[in-house]
DNA sequence: GAACTATATTGACATTCATCGAATTAGCGA
DNA sequence: TCGCTAATTCGATGAATGTCAATATAGTTC
């Protein structure tokens, strides 16, 4: 198990748009991470696999939907889970997953648009 | 220029929550693409610093802040513009950018969290 | 315990990527 | 036109990453 969570909101403030204010070094680099973790096409489907589920889901049933190998979808799980978007659990034969839905509402914070920001436009 | 623009929401709806659907093959790589742009600590500081200067701001501002060379700043810039996530203008000497928030905004929605979804915690 | 299934880990390999220095383009001013 | 500054593009390089086959671990069933 090399558990290394991504630590986060140990800068401060975790829930501030980035449209607010900009994000220090530190921040930046806690925040690279996770949008990382959801930054290859098997992972980000099988975040909103998992996180459309409604429950916790086997991963003998993701793992017949990709196109990649078994240890494929187990190497993606794990950085899911790395990133703290994911947890799980192995009951019996099989494990299960399902979403924490903090860590994406934290990253939905992160990028949410106050009102009429931006100056462009 | 090589302007090899992200397409999205050319799959159709590029506005739901994946906690509310699962994101299909194709979709799942446009969205994991932007968040690409956002993967990287520099980008996404630098993404923050455009976002929240409530006005463009000059790339011999934005250099300064970093301890990586110019050319990596452009390059860095680049992705971001051809994530969707900013756009630029040469004015004179300098070129200025300003953030594009509906791409920001799309990526929000995507991981927003509805209610109490998540079956887990 | 042996055989079997479901996941995870390991090791290797090809590809992608972040970074830099050097060269290039764009614009300003003398 | 010549020099100067700002920014980008080019080419190269070392590091990170996605993938698979092989192996290992966990658990069930006989």
């Amino acid at each position: 198990m090399s558990k290394q969570e991504i630590a986060f909101g140990s800068s401060g403030g975790c829930c501030r748009p980035i449209s607010d204010a900009a994000l220090d070094p530190v921040a930046a680099s806690e925040g690279a991470a996770v949008f990382k973790a959801l930054a290859d096409p098997v992972r980000l489907r099988l975040m909103s696999i998992i996180a459309s589920a409604g429950d916790e889901i086997c991963v003998c049933d993701l793992t017949p939907l990709f196109d990649v190998s078994g240890p494929t979808i187990s190497h993606h799980l794990r950085v899911l889970r790395d990133a703290g978007l994911v947890d799980c659990e192995r009951r019996g034969t099989w494990v299960y997953y399902w979403p924490l839905p903090e860590r994406m509402a934290w990253l939905s914070t992160l990028l949410s648009v106050p009102a009429g920001a931006g100056a462009g436009n």
